[in-house]
DNA sequence: ACTGGTATATATCGACACGATATATAGGCT
DNA sequence: AGCCTATATATCGTGTCGATATATACCAGT
């Protein structure tokens, strides 16, 4: 998941671990932290595999390992991203695959978004049983944490929602398939209230 | 965190490993996906620990390692239960706390539930900061995402005043610091609507 | 009686991430 | 000179994960 990650950064700009630290927690900051006890051995990881190498500058070259994606990267990227793997649908791997979908083709994009809806439904009815079956036995703090569960869960989904409609309307109003040049800011707000 | 939730379970009643892997994923079973490869170990860590011991019963000891908790355990429980670490306020471990709930006195219930505020509120401005900052220069899923993020926190932190409201209530009510005997039923639904 | 499927039950492996901590250097302030 | 903070890399122990192996129990269909 780091991997994925560290070089959908990379693909932007070559940067050094201290920086990919500060953009990583910067933007996943609220939900991630990222630590370098994971962060710079992935690193060696990664330039083990050939993913990424390490830039020699003259001027800043003192003490900075600054790191470049490859080829090889780029296709690992590509890879990781539209990974089918049954965990990928968790939280925190789909934040940081959303993060990255600019880079994915927009038929690929709806059917991720479909995939980690589907796992929404599914903590869903796996709540709802849950809260069926233990029903009125159950002490009241446990009772609210699922029910409230139950009700971030429906917002997830219906924001979810939001954003499949969007990018239907997309491939059909542009029907080229391919990467497109301008496109409508997604309407915000209205699926989460 | 799986020392807790299973400490909290062998506390109602005895049970072998398989029937805490039940328990667990069926309760928090929608958040908490908890393996095998975690759940056993850590049951001998505790059993090493002298937080737990096997159960010999006559008519069901054939393959099957029951355990009970003793009164380390008891001790433990508590210990971790109020943890006051840093960490401790992330998504799933409070919501592994708040399962346990009725095992802490309603003060100190409120003193958790205050931190696992002020963490939300913590999160909702490193959120803002991040938009603040690179505002206009960013892509429209991560803006998305960014976006739900902080509707999503701030949906939780209205869910949290409404559990801290109606234990001050109570605190309030029935003047005695003890355990209570019956208590109003948490209103829900409106926190999180 | 045989077979196959599912639930029960325990165990272990390698990989990865975490939190903490150590170690430097650079730059700024007083 | 003394001190603080930010920058930058590295590593250690521990815990958790997903996958997988290996049994046994029980019930259904044939």
């Amino acid at each position: 998941m780091l991997e994925l990650a560290i070089l959908g950064l990379l693909k932007e700009r070559s940067m050094h671990g201290y920086q990919l630290s500060k953009q990583l927690t910067e933007t996943l900051g609220g939900f991630w932290r990222v630590s370098y006890g994971s962060l710079y051995p992935t690193l060696r990881r990664l330039e083990k595999r050939g993913a990424v190498e390490k830039v020699f500058s003259d001027d800043v070259g003192r003490r900075k390992n600054v790191y470049r994606i490859t080829e090889d990267g780029e296709s690992l990227f590509q890879e990781l991203l539209q990974e089918a793997g049954q965990e990928s649908w968790e939280d925190n791997r789909f934040r940081v695959r959303l993060a990255f979908f600019k880079y994915l083709k927009p038929d690929t994009r709806i059917r991720l978004l479909e995939r980690r809806r589907a796992y929404l439904e599914d903590r869903l009815m796996k709540i709802q049983a849950s809260l069926d079956k233990t029903k009125k036995q159950i002490d009241t703090y446990t009772l609210s944490l699922m029910t409230h569960g139950e009700d971030a869960t429906r917002n997830d989904i219906a924001w979810l929602d939001g954003l499949i409609a969007t990018e239907r309307r997309q491939v059909v109003t542009d029907g080229n398939g391919g990467k497109p040049k301008r496109r409508k800011a997604i309407r915000r707000k209205e699926p989460t209230a």
